[in-house]
DNA sequence: ATTAGCACTCATACTTACCGAGTGCTAAAG
DNA sequence: CTTTAGCACTCGGTAAGTATGAGTGCTAAT
């Protein structure tokens, strides 16, 4: 079914509208907007008709209208026109971003809590997914009698730290050994492979040297798991608070959801294309979402390795602007990565 | 000026029953509740000389009492019992403490989200306060071409790292060789030591050498500054938006002043005495808190060093309950981080 | 010093009324 | 066939009035 025109311009100008204003527009309101020498009344039948088609609610009978999720959706996949930043606020990105911090963790923690303050809405943010890493390096530091820590660092240039209790008294260089050992077997090999399987058959090839090793062997797999899980930052979640969308009960049960909830980052995740996708209220699937969008783009590092940052606030969001913001930011840190990781 | 006993029983009362209720607490409630076999009427000229003494409050003229600022003082100085733990409660904290992590910043951020969730208050906790700290161990690690990671960690368990960017080729074993430098001069000084200043004399004791270091001594200062920083963990703020207290504009303010003010430590600093401190609303001195109570204690490590936990929730919260759990787990804290770094 | 009794207060809930923004529909005009 | 003026209708929001009942303060008797 094709809509005219005039139908898809006047289904534009309420969401724009009711997107600033956050109150149901009327065919006054719209008359006046459009300047399309029309009668409200000629709106108002254009706007009966948008409802018939589900494009359109009404809160109560003598409300004007708000869009519906197919009407937000109709929206963002075929009217919304493509925001352009402004100047000053690229630069303020840049300004922000531009620091001499070259470490993943603490720009990814920047990167959230910039966007959180932005745009006032809840962000959520992964560390490089990391299906292609390897370990680059890895270190056992001695810290007491029977007390070590295990550093690894990866190939997408995260650190992972972590003490561990040894069964053995650790005298003289036994640890440096260990060391030289672990260096020598696992570095390069890919998190993935970190088994215990894998690590068996390592131990195996050293011989009675496998037996004292066994809790460096251990503290290893613990940290290649870390190492291999994606880091989740989240920040912003009471920025939702300000929103009239979400009154106290809706509030709750949110930040319930958030904090309660492992698979937050399920909804997250993306196909294999690298477009910015939008998930409108219902289509989220969780109850607790239905008043909620959410927008997520990934940022690309090495060219196949990935993280995604998304937005999360209420469906009624000015998504042209975010997007705009979303996928600058992302493609800055993208680059950001890559530089760093490039190893130049 | 003295207070007869019955008046202090009936503070305490009401006190108690206010807790637990969140209601007024009328007279004839404390007829009841206290089987003195005296009339509400008797109760009732009490607690009119309560009121009188600043001790009660009434939120209208034909409301119960309630504790005012005051009365919460006196029931804390005074009134309140000692609330012993059930068995069964602290074994649920031990079976959730005693993993077998030695981590003291992973133990830390448990110990706070596990309190958050026995309490559903708010929780903030700060890893130990370094004042006596120093540097136990630092490495480099070679990264790419021109970047390096420095990795930190200091006497009290801390673990810092840091990627950097080196203006000079890293080539061979130059990092090795910075390294040696780094560990012969700085391992076993205290991190408030490591100033511009000291890192300069250091510098100068090097000739030529010190010239090609001066990144890795930026980031040497850069990594102790941040590891003298004192870690604080904060957990459960939205808690606090489950508590009938806060209504929504309160709760906002509230979430505002947790996000945006760097000053929460302030707010958990204490004397020189080992003792579980508390303060009730308008004693905290932050507008936004005024309806809030902190109750807040140190965790002791190596007989000097400490951090501390502190519990923020509204001014009606169970003070002996709490202060029972908070005590309990921090003793244990301290215990175990005392272990840990003891080098057994 | 204690208490029964009573008038008084005030938050809460419920009813009623009214306003006005906005609609849907109808019938006339273009 | 489209547009529009006009009008009756709906319904959320506000305000004002009323009843209810829990709880108080005070007085006078015990």
């Amino acid at each position: 079914m094709e809509l005219s025109d005039r139908k898809l311009k006047i289904l534009s100008a309420v969401v724009n509208n009711y997107i600033q204003s956050a109150e149901p527009i009327s065919s006054k309101m719209l008359c006046e907007l459009l300047n399309l020498s029309l009668s409200s009344a000629t709106i108002r039948n254009e706007l009966a008709e948008l409802t018939e088609l589900g494009l359109l609610e009404q809160p109560h009978t003598s409300a004007g209208r708000v869009p519906s999720h197919l009407g937000y959706r109709l929206y963002i996949n075929k009217l919304m026109g493509k925001y352009y930043l402004t100047k000053k606020s690229k630069e303020y990105i840049n300004s922000i971003l531009d620091l001499d911090e070259i470490d993943p963790e603490i720009i990814l923690k920047n990167v959230t809590s910039l966007l959180a303050n932005m745009t006032n809405f809840a962000v959520v943010c992964t560390s490089v997914c990391a299906q292609e890493d390897y370990i680059k390096n890895v270190k056992l530091i001695k810290f007491g009698k029977y007390t070590a820590m295990i550093i690894l660092t990866t190939s997408s240039g995260l650190v992972k730290n972590r003490l561990f209790r040894c069964e053995i008294l650790l005298r003289g260089n036994i640890l440096e050994k260990f060391n030289n050992i672990l260096v020598e077997k696992f570095v390069g090999v890919s998190l993935k492979e970190v088994t215990p399987a894998f690590i068996q058959t390592i131990a195996a090839s050293l011989g009675n040297l496998a037996f004292l090793m066994t809790d460096v062997f251990d503290a290893l797999f613990e940290i290649s798991k870390l190492a291999s899980k994606t880091d989740v930052y989240f920040d912003g979640q009471t920025n939702l608070l300000l929103n009239p969308e979400y009154d106290q009960k809706s509030a709750i049960k949110l930040m319930k959801f958030f904090n309660y909830s492992d698979d937050i980052l399920d909804l997250f995740l993306l196909d294999d294309d690298n477009k910015t996708h939008v998930f409108i209220g219902e289509e989220l699937h969780h109850e607790e979402l239905d008043q909620s969008s959410i927008i997520v783009t990934k940022y690309i590092v090495d060219k196949v390795n990935y993280g995604v940052i998304g937005i999360v606030g209420p469906t009624r969001m000015n998504y042209t602007k975010l997007i705009a913001n979303l996928e600058y930011i992302a493609s800055l840190v993208g680059n950001k990565l890559n530089n760093i990781l490039d190893g130049e």
